[in-house]
RNA sequence: GGGCGAAUACCAGAGUGGCCAAAUGGGGCAGACUGUAAAUCUGCUGGUUUAUACCUUCGGUGGUUCGAAUCCAUCUUCGCCCA
Protein backbone atom coordinates (compact mmCIF):
# COMPACT_ATOMS: atom_id res chain seq x y z
CA UNK A 1 0.00 0.00 0.00
CA UNK A 2 1.19 3.51 -0.70
CA UNK A 3 -0.03 6.92 0.08
CA UNK A 4 0.56 10.38 -1.59
CA UNK A 5 -0.50 13.08 0.18
CA UNK A 6 -1.24 15.53 -2.21
CA UNK A 7 -2.50 18.89 -0.83
CA UNK A 8 -3.66 20.41 2.22
CA UNK A 9 -6.78 23.07 2.42
CA UNK A 10 -5.82 26.20 3.55
CA UNK A 11 -6.95 27.26 7.62
CA UNK A 12 -7.30 23.35 7.96
CA UNK A 13 -5.51 20.47 8.36
CA UNK A 14 -7.90 18.70 5.57
CA UNK A 15 -5.96 16.38 3.07
CA UNK A 16 -6.68 15.59 -0.42
CA UNK A 17 -4.58 12.32 -0.87
CA UNK A 18 -4.22 9.21 -2.96
CA UNK A 19 -3.88 5.42 -1.22
CA UNK A 20 -2.79 2.71 -3.93
CA UNK A 21 -3.54 -1.02 -2.93
CA UNK A 22 -3.03 -3.91 -5.38
CA UNK A 23 -6.77 -3.34 -5.85
CA UNK A 24 -6.64 0.14 -7.24
CA UNK A 25 -6.72 3.37 -6.09
CA UNK A 26 -8.41 4.73 -3.52
CA UNK A 27 -8.88 9.06 -3.38
CA UNK A 28 -8.93 10.54 0.19
CA UNK A 29 -10.69 11.81 2.11
CA UNK A 30 -12.82 8.25 1.85
CA UNK A 31 -15.98 6.94 3.38
CA UNK A 32 -15.64 3.21 3.17
CA UNK A 33 -19.39 1.55 3.37
CA UNK A 34 -19.34 -1.68 5.95
CA UNK A 35 -19.84 -5.00 5.11
CA UNK A 36 -19.74 -6.92 8.20
CA UNK A 37 -20.67 -10.44 6.98
CA UNK A 38 -18.89 -10.00 3.66
CA UNK A 39 -21.77 -8.00 2.60
CA UNK A 40 -23.06 -4.00 2.55
CA UNK A 41 -26.63 -5.21 3.84
CA UNK A 42 -29.16 -4.42 1.06
CA UNK A 43 -26.71 -3.58 -1.72
CA UNK A 44 -25.36 -5.19 -4.18
CA UNK A 45 -21.82 -4.95 -5.56
CA UNK A 46 -22.53 -3.87 -9.03
CA UNK A 47 -24.87 -0.65 -7.26
CA UNK A 48 -21.61 -0.61 -4.42
CA UNK A 49 -19.32 -0.15 -7.94
CA UNK A 50 -21.29 1.25 -10.55
CA UNK A 51 -24.08 4.07 -8.69
CA UNK A 52 -22.18 4.29 -5.65
CA UNK A 53 -18.65 3.88 -6.55
CA UNK A 54 -17.39 2.78 -3.26
CA UNK A 55 -13.71 2.85 -3.16
CA UNK A 56 -13.32 0.48 -0.50
CA UNK A 57 -15.56 -1.60 1.60
CA UNK A 58 -15.34 -3.26 5.19
CA UNK A 59 -15.48 -6.64 6.56
CA UNK A 60 -15.29 -7.70 9.99
CA UNK A 61 -12.98 -10.38 11.51
CA UNK A 62 -15.05 -12.00 13.90
CA UNK A 63 -17.98 -12.00 12.02
CA UNK A 64 -16.42 -13.97 8.99
CA UNK A 65 -14.09 -16.16 11.57
CA UNK A 66 -17.66 -17.70 12.85
CA UNK A 67 -19.20 -17.73 9.86
CA UNK A 68 -18.50 -19.33 6.87
CA UNK A 69 -15.45 -19.89 8.98
CA UNK A 70 -11.66 -19.79 7.55
CA UNK A 71 -11.95 -22.90 5.46
CA UNK A 72 -14.25 -21.61 3.27
CA UNK A 73 -12.66 -18.27 3.22
CA UNK A 74 -9.55 -19.96 1.58
CA UNK A 75 -11.27 -22.13 -0.23
CA UNK A 76 -12.92 -19.54 -1.90
CA UNK A 77 -9.25 -17.77 -2.23
CA UNK A 78 -10.20 -15.21 -0.11
CA UNK A 79 -13.18 -12.16 1.07
CA UNK A 80 -12.76 -10.44 -2.78
CA UNK A 81 -13.58 -13.71 -4.40
CA UNK A 82 -16.00 -14.91 -2.24
CA UNK A 83 -18.15 -11.96 -2.73
CA UNK A 84 -17.15 -10.71 -6.42
CA UNK A 85 -15.58 -7.46 -5.17
CA UNK A 86 -12.68 -6.57 -7.50
CA UNK A 87 -12.04 -3.47 -5.35
CA UNK A 88 -10.31 -2.82 -2.17
CA UNK A 89 -11.37 -4.64 1.32
CA UNK A 90 -10.23 -3.22 4.68
CA UNK A 91 -11.20 -5.88 7.82
CA UNK A 92 -11.65 -4.69 11.32
CA UNK A 93 -10.24 -7.12 13.67
CA UNK A 94 -12.39 -7.72 16.12
CA UNK A 95 -11.85 -5.16 18.07
CA UNK A 96 -14.92 -3.79 18.06
CA UNK A 97 -16.40 -6.34 19.17
CA UNK A 98 -14.63 -6.10 22.33
CA UNK A 99 -16.98 -3.25 23.03
CA UNK A 100 -20.06 -4.42 21.12
CA UNK A 101 -20.24 -7.74 22.64
CA UNK A 102 -19.10 -6.76 26.18
CA UNK A 103 -21.56 -9.42 27.65
CA UNK A 104 -20.23 -12.32 25.59
CA UNK A 105 -16.59 -11.66 26.02
CA UNK A 106 -13.73 -11.84 28.66
CA UNK A 107 -10.22 -9.81 28.25
CA UNK A 108 -7.39 -11.47 29.48
CA UNK A 109 -3.22 -10.57 29.16
CA UNK A 110 -3.22 -13.17 25.83
CA UNK A 111 -6.32 -12.23 23.80
CA UNK A 112 -10.11 -12.10 24.14
CA UNK A 113 -12.28 -14.80 25.27
CA UNK A 114 -15.37 -14.61 22.97
CA UNK A 115 -18.67 -16.43 23.02
CA UNK A 116 -20.58 -16.71 20.05
CA UNK A 117 -23.19 -14.59 19.09
CA UNK A 118 -24.17 -17.47 16.61
CA UNK A 119 -24.06 -20.72 18.60
CA UNK A 120 -22.76 -19.80 21.98
CA UNK A 121 -19.02 -21.44 21.23
CA UNK A 122 -16.06 -20.05 22.75
CA UNK A 123 -13.40 -18.57 21.14
CA UNK A 124 -9.41 -16.78 21.57
CA UNK A 125 -8.96 -13.94 19.83
CA UNK A 126 -5.24 -12.51 20.28
CA UNK A 127 -3.61 -10.03 18.29
CA UNK A 128 -1.59 -13.42 16.26
CA UNK A 129 -4.64 -14.45 15.37
CA UNK A 130 -6.26 -11.88 14.27
CA UNK A 131 -3.89 -11.23 12.04
CA UNK A 132 -3.55 -14.88 10.83
CA UNK A 133 -7.31 -14.62 10.17
CA UNK A 134 -7.07 -11.51 7.87
CA UNK A 135 -4.20 -13.32 6.13
CA UNK A 136 -6.88 -16.00 4.99
CA UNK A 137 -9.68 -13.44 4.75
CA UNK A 138 -7.11 -11.44 2.52
CA UNK A 139 -7.77 -8.02 3.44
CA UNK A 140 -5.91 -4.77 1.49
CA UNK A 141 -6.00 -3.27 5.10
CA UNK A 142 -6.13 -5.25 8.09
CA UNK A 143 -6.50 -3.84 11.64
CA UNK A 144 -4.99 -4.62 15.22
CA UNK A 145 -6.64 -6.08 18.20
CA UNK A 146 -7.36 -3.42 20.15
CA UNK A 147 -9.74 -3.18 23.52
CA UNK A 148 -12.42 -0.22 22.35
CA UNK A 149 -13.52 1.26 25.83
CA UNK A 150 -16.88 2.69 26.37
CA UNK A 151 -16.58 6.78 25.29
CA UNK A 152 -17.84 6.91 29.43
CA UNK A 153 -14.86 4.85 31.20
CA UNK A 154 -12.66 6.32 34.05
CA UNK A 155 -9.66 7.56 33.68
CA UNK A 156 -8.02 4.59 35.71
CA UNK A 157 -9.77 2.10 33.49
CA UNK A 158 -9.21 4.16 30.40
CA UNK A 159 -5.02 3.61 31.52
CA UNK A 160 -5.24 -0.13 32.33
CA UNK A 161 -7.25 -0.65 29.04
CA UNK A 162 -4.34 1.20 26.56
CA UNK A 163 -1.92 -0.39 28.56
CA UNK A 164 -3.68 -3.46 27.31
CA UNK A 165 -4.00 -2.11 23.95
CA UNK A 166 -0.30 -1.29 23.70
CA UNK A 167 0.85 -4.73 24.27
CA UNK A 168 -1.60 -5.74 21.85
CA UNK A 169 -0.27 -3.57 19.05
CA UNK A 170 2.86 -4.60 19.33
CA UNK A 171 2.25 -8.50 19.34
CA UNK A 172 0.11 -7.74 16.11
CA UNK A 173 2.85 -5.52 14.82
CA UNK A 174 5.54 -7.99 15.18
CA UNK A 175 3.55 -11.29 13.70
CA UNK A 176 2.24 -9.04 10.84
CA UNK A 177 5.91 -8.61 10.20
CA UNK A 178 6.73 -12.31 10.60
CA UNK A 179 3.91 -13.66 8.53
CA UNK A 180 3.17 -13.29 4.60
CA UNK A 181 0.03 -12.67 2.11
CA UNK A 182 -1.45 -15.79 0.89
CA UNK A 183 -2.81 -14.45 -2.17
CA UNK A 184 -0.34 -12.80 -4.00
CA UNK A 185 -1.50 -9.22 -3.20
CA UNK A 186 -0.02 -6.67 -1.11
CA UNK A 187 -1.56 -6.29 2.53
CA UNK A 188 -1.39 -3.39 4.79
CA UNK A 189 -1.27 -3.47 8.99
CA UNK A 190 -3.06 -0.26 10.76
CA UNK A 191 -2.36 0.20 14.62
CA UNK A 192 -5.18 1.77 16.57
CA UNK A 193 -4.59 4.88 18.77
CA UNK A 194 -7.18 4.63 21.87
CA UNK A 195 -6.56 6.41 25.14
CA UNK A 196 -10.69 7.44 25.54
CA UNK A 197 -11.19 11.19 26.29
CA UNK A 198 -7.92 11.79 27.91
CA UNK A 199 -5.46 13.89 26.41
CA UNK A 200 -2.26 12.31 28.08
CA UNK A 201 -3.41 9.02 26.57
CA UNK A 202 -4.05 9.81 23.61
CA UNK A 203 -0.91 11.68 22.94
CA UNK A 204 1.04 8.58 24.40
CA UNK A 205 -0.78 6.17 22.41
CA UNK A 206 -0.27 8.13 19.15
CA UNK A 207 3.22 8.15 20.11
CA UNK A 208 3.53 4.73 20.46
CA UNK A 209 1.66 4.01 17.29
CA UNK A 210 3.88 7.13 15.43
CA UNK A 211 6.86 4.48 16.54
CA UNK A 212 5.55 1.61 15.08
CA UNK A 213 6.11 2.80 11.66
CA UNK A 214 2.68 1.23 9.57
CA UNK A 215 1.46 2.31 6.42
CA UNK A 216 -1.12 3.80 8.20
CA UNK A 217 -2.75 4.30 11.21
CA UNK A 218 -6.23 4.47 12.79
CA UNK A 219 -8.24 6.27 15.27
CA UNK A 220 -10.73 4.07 18.00
CA UNK A 221 -12.44 4.37 20.71
CA UNK A 222 -14.14 7.41 19.78
CA UNK A 223 -18.28 8.06 18.86
CA UNK A 224 -18.57 5.48 21.50
CA UNK A 225 -20.93 7.74 24.53
CA UNK A 226 -19.01 10.57 24.44
CA UNK A 227 -19.79 14.29 23.02
CA UNK A 228 -18.94 15.16 19.92
CA UNK A 229 -16.82 18.06 21.01
CA UNK A 230 -14.39 15.75 22.81
CA UNK A 231 -14.45 13.61 19.81
CA UNK A 232 -13.20 16.44 18.02
CA UNK A 233 -11.04 17.26 20.27
CA UNK A 234 -9.14 14.22 20.81
CA UNK A 235 -9.08 13.60 17.01
CA UNK A 236 -6.97 17.34 16.68
CA UNK A 237 -4.37 16.12 19.85
CA UNK A 238 -4.10 13.04 17.89
CA UNK A 239 -3.48 14.11 14.52
CA UNK A 240 -0.59 16.25 16.04
CA UNK A 241 1.16 13.40 16.38
CA UNK A 242 0.53 10.95 13.74
CA UNK A 243 2.84 10.97 10.59
CA UNK A 244 1.85 13.09 7.95
CA UNK A 245 2.75 11.02 5.10
CA UNK A 246 0.33 8.17 5.84
CA UNK A 247 -3.35 7.91 6.10
CA UNK A 248 -5.28 8.24 9.35
CA UNK A 249 -8.44 6.18 9.58
CA UNK A 250 -10.97 7.25 12.13
CA UNK A 251 -12.47 4.28 12.82
CA UNK A 252 -16.41 3.84 12.93
CA UNK A 253 -17.46 7.31 12.20
CA UNK A 254 -19.84 8.86 11.43
CA UNK A 255 -22.91 11.07 10.59
CA UNK A 256 -22.22 13.72 7.89
CA UNK A 257 -21.43 16.47 9.98
CA UNK A 258 -18.90 14.31 11.99
CA UNK A 259 -17.16 13.21 8.60
CA UNK A 260 -16.51 17.05 7.60
CA UNK A 261 -15.40 18.03 10.56
CA UNK A 262 -12.85 14.83 10.96
CA UNK A 263 -11.83 15.45 7.34
CA UNK A 264 -11.29 18.79 8.95
CA UNK A 265 -8.97 18.03 11.48
CA UNK A 266 -6.81 15.92 8.67
CA UNK A 267 -8.77 12.41 8.59
CA UNK A 268 -8.41 10.57 5.62
CA UNK A 269 -10.05 7.48 6.04
CA UNK A 270 -13.49 6.87 7.45
CA UNK A 271 -16.12 4.17 7.99
CA UNK A 272 -19.74 4.12 9.18
CA UNK A 273 -22.66 1.38 10.17
CA UNK A 274 -25.14 4.62 9.82
CA UNK A 275 -25.80 5.14 6.25
CA UNK A 276 -27.03 1.70 5.72
CA UNK A 277 -28.59 1.08 9.20
CA UNK A 278 -30.72 4.16 9.57
CA UNK A 279 -31.17 3.62 6.29
CA UNK A 280 -33.16 0.58 6.60
CA UNK A 281 -34.61 1.99 9.75
CA UNK A 282 -36.04 4.71 7.51
CA UNK A 283 -33.61 7.75 7.86
CA UNK A 284 -32.09 9.54 4.94
CA UNK A 285 -29.40 11.57 4.65
CA UNK A 286 -29.20 14.36 2.31
CA UNK A 287 -27.83 17.69 0.74
CA UNK A 288 -30.52 19.17 2.29
CA UNK A 289 -31.24 17.38 5.48
CA UNK A 290 -32.38 14.42 6.84
CA UNK A 291 -35.65 12.93 6.37
CA UNK A 292 -37.59 10.13 8.31
CA UNK A 293 -39.10 8.20 5.63
CA UNK A 294 -41.85 6.91 8.12
CA UNK A 295 -43.54 10.38 8.85
CA UNK A 296 -46.90 11.27 7.71
CA UNK A 297 -45.49 14.37 5.60
CA UNK A 298 -43.94 12.11 2.89
CA UNK A 299 -47.44 10.28 2.51
CA UNK A 300 -48.44 12.57 -0.25
CA UNK A 301 -45.06 14.15 -1.52
CA UNK A 302 -44.73 12.64 -4.96
CA UNK A 303 -41.67 14.76 -5.88
CA UNK A 304 -38.18 12.73 -5.95
CA UNK A 305 -36.88 11.31 -3.24
CA UNK A 306 -33.79 13.69 -3.62
CA UNK A 307 -33.81 15.73 -6.46
CA UNK A 308 -30.65 16.17 -8.09
CA UNK A 309 -29.07 13.63 -5.55
CA UNK A 310 -26.17 10.94 -6.83
CA UNK A 311 -27.81 8.04 -6.99
CA UNK A 312 -30.11 7.31 -8.84
CA UNK A 313 -32.66 6.30 -6.96
CA UNK A 314 -33.08 10.23 -6.16
CA UNK A 315 -35.30 10.53 -9.25
CA UNK A 316 -36.84 7.16 -9.95
CA UNK A 317 -38.76 7.13 -6.61
CA UNK A 318 -40.99 9.41 -4.84
CA UNK A 319 -40.80 10.38 -1.14
CA UNK A 320 -44.53 9.04 -1.20
CA UNK A 321 -43.55 5.95 -2.84
CA UNK A 322 -40.70 5.58 -0.52
CA UNK A 323 -42.78 6.05 2.71
CA UNK A 324 -45.47 3.32 1.54
CA UNK A 325 -42.57 1.10 0.58
CA UNK A 326 -40.89 1.19 4.47
CA UNK A 327 -44.47 1.79 6.02
CA UNK A 328 -45.68 -1.49 4.12
CA UNK A 329 -42.03 -3.00 5.04
CA UNK A 330 -41.10 -4.07 2.08
CA UNK A 331 -37.36 -4.94 1.06
CA UNK A 332 -37.36 -2.36 -1.64
CA UNK A 333 -37.35 -0.07 0.80
CA UNK A 334 -34.13 -0.54 2.51
CA UNK A 335 -32.58 -1.32 -0.95
CA UNK A 336 -33.56 1.83 -1.69
CA UNK A 337 -32.20 4.18 0.76
CA UNK A 338 -29.07 2.01 1.23
CA UNK A 339 -28.34 3.25 -2.07
CA UNK A 340 -29.17 6.46 -1.33
CA UNK A 341 -27.70 6.97 1.41
CA UNK A 342 -24.41 5.39 0.60
CA UNK A 343 -24.29 7.72 -2.91
CA UNK A 344 -24.77 10.59 -0.76
CA UNK A 345 -22.42 9.62 1.42
CA UNK A 346 -19.46 9.01 -1.25
CA UNK A 347 -20.81 12.26 -2.64
CA UNK A 348 -20.11 14.04 0.34
CA UNK A 349 -16.34 12.84 0.67
CA UNK A 350 -15.85 13.11 -3.30
CA UNK A 351 -16.62 17.21 -2.75
CA UNK A 352 -14.70 17.32 0.05
CA UNK A 353 -11.59 16.31 -1.79
CA UNK A 354 -12.66 18.48 -4.60
CA UNK A 355 -12.90 21.44 -2.06
CA UNK A 356 -9.67 21.00 -0.82
CA UNK A 357 -8.08 20.72 -3.77
CA UNK A 358 -9.94 23.98 -4.72
CA UNK A 359 -8.83 25.62 -1.86
CA UNK A 360 -12.40 26.23 -0.08
CA UNK A 361 -12.81 23.41 1.74
CA UNK A 362 -13.75 25.56 5.10
CA UNK A 363 -16.09 28.03 3.96
CA UNK A 364 -17.59 24.87 1.87
CA UNK A 365 -17.86 22.92 5.06
CA UNK A 366 -19.67 25.25 7.27
CA UNK A 367 -22.16 25.69 5.17
CA UNK A 368 -22.47 21.91 4.40
CA UNK A 369 -22.75 21.43 7.96
CA UNK A 370 -25.57 23.19 8.51
CA UNK A 371 -27.43 21.66 5.68
CA UNK A 372 -26.66 18.32 6.60
CA UNK A 373 -27.75 18.62 10.21
CA UNK A 374 -31.16 20.04 9.51
CA UNK A 375 -34.23 17.78 10.41
CA UNK A 376 -36.72 17.74 7.43
C1' G B 1 -92.13 -17.83 10.88
C1' G B 2 -88.99 -20.72 14.68
C1' G B 3 -84.23 -21.80 17.16
C1' C B 4 -79.22 -20.67 18.42
C1' G B 5 -75.08 -17.39 18.58
C1' A B 6 -72.69 -12.66 18.37
C1' A B 7 -72.26 -7.18 19.09
C1' U B 8 -65.73 -4.41 23.16
C1' A B 9 -61.21 1.36 21.46
C1' C B 10 -58.98 2.72 14.00
C1' C B 11 -59.13 -3.01 12.78
C1' A B 12 -58.99 -7.95 14.78
C1' G B 13 -59.75 -9.82 19.45
C1' A B 14 -59.28 -11.08 25.15
C1' G B 15 -62.14 -9.93 29.30
C1' U B 16 -67.87 -12.66 31.62
C1' G B 17 -69.78 -8.50 39.05
C1' G B 18 -65.09 -4.62 42.01
C1' C B 19 -57.63 -5.16 41.03
C1' C B 20 -61.01 -2.30 33.70
C1' A B 21 -59.80 3.29 30.23
C1' A B 22 -60.17 -2.27 29.37
C1' A B 23 -54.88 -7.92 27.76
C1' U B 24 -52.65 -9.09 23.05
C1' G B 25 -51.72 -8.49 17.82
C1' G B 26 -52.16 -5.30 13.66
C1' G B 27 -52.55 -0.37 12.11
C1' G B 28 -51.34 4.83 13.33
C1' C B 29 -47.89 8.85 15.40
C1' A B 30 -43.02 10.04 16.91
C1' G B 31 -38.00 8.99 18.59
C1' A B 32 -33.32 6.25 18.76
C1' C B 33 -29.41 4.03 15.88
C1' U B 34 -21.69 6.06 14.90
C1' G B 35 -14.86 0.02 13.54
C1' U B 36 -23.40 -3.94 12.42
C1' A B 37 -25.80 -10.07 17.55
C1' A B 38 -29.96 -4.25 14.43
C1' A B 39 -35.20 -5.10 7.70
C1' U B 40 -33.90 -3.49 14.98
C1' C B 41 -35.29 -1.13 19.53
C1' U B 42 -38.20 2.53 22.58
C1' G B 43 -42.39 5.63 23.75
C1' C B 44 -47.38 7.22 22.79
C1' U B 45 -52.18 5.65 20.61
C1' G B 46 -60.70 7.94 24.71
C1' G B 47 -60.65 13.22 27.05
C1' U B 48 -58.68 16.94 30.56
C1' U B 49 -54.04 16.80 32.82
C1' U B 50 -48.47 17.46 37.20
C1' A B 51 -51.22 13.26 38.60
C1' U B 52 -50.78 6.66 41.84
C1' A B 53 -56.51 12.29 39.83
C1' C B 54 -61.18 13.19 37.61
C1' C B 55 -64.60 12.69 33.36
C1' U B 56 -66.69 9.77 29.19
C1' U B 57 -66.69 4.71 27.08
C1' C B 58 -67.53 -1.86 25.87
C1' G B 59 -74.67 -1.94 19.96
C1' G B 60 -79.56 1.20 22.03
C1' U B 61 -82.90 1.71 26.19
C1' G B 62 -84.48 0.37 30.95
C1' G B 63 -83.48 -2.53 35.31
C1' U B 64 -80.85 -5.57 39.49
C1' U B 65 -76.64 -4.26 42.72
C1' C B 66 -72.92 -0.50 47.44
C1' G B 67 -70.61 -1.44 42.52
C1' A B 68 -72.02 -3.65 35.57
C1' A B 69 -68.13 -4.40 29.50
C1' U B 70 -69.56 -8.51 32.68
C1' C B 71 -76.32 -10.27 35.57
C1' C B 72 -81.82 -9.44 33.90
C1' A B 73 -85.61 -7.42 30.36
C1' U B 74 -86.41 -5.37 25.81
C1' C B 75 -85.16 -3.28 21.10
C1' U B 76 -81.72 -2.99 16.89
C1' U B 77 -78.13 -5.16 13.68
C1' C B 78 -75.29 -9.24 11.94
C1' G B 79 -74.21 -14.58 11.42
C1' C B 80 -75.63 -19.75 11.43
C1' C B 81 -79.41 -23.59 11.53
C1' C B 82 -84.62 -25.39 10.88
C1' A B 83 -89.13 -24.53 8.09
Amino acid sequence: MDFKLEATAPGTDARAGLISTDHGEIPTPIFMPVGTVGSVKAVHQRELRDDIDAKIILGNTYHLYLRPGMEIMQKAGGLHKFIGWERPILTDSGGFQVFSLSSNRKLKEEGAWFRSHIDGSKHLFTPEKVVDIQRQIGSDIMMALDECPSGTADYDYAKKSLGLTLRWLQRGWDHFNATEPLYGHRQAFFPIVQGCVYPDLRRESAKFVRDLGAEGNAIGGLAVGEPAEKMYEMIEIVNEILPQDRPRYLMGVGTPANILEAIDRGVDMMDCVMPTRNGRNGMLFTRHGIMNMRNKKWADDFSPLDEGGAAWVDEVYSRAYVRHLFISNEILAMQIASVHNLAFYLWLVRQARAHILAGDFKAWKEEMIINVTRRL
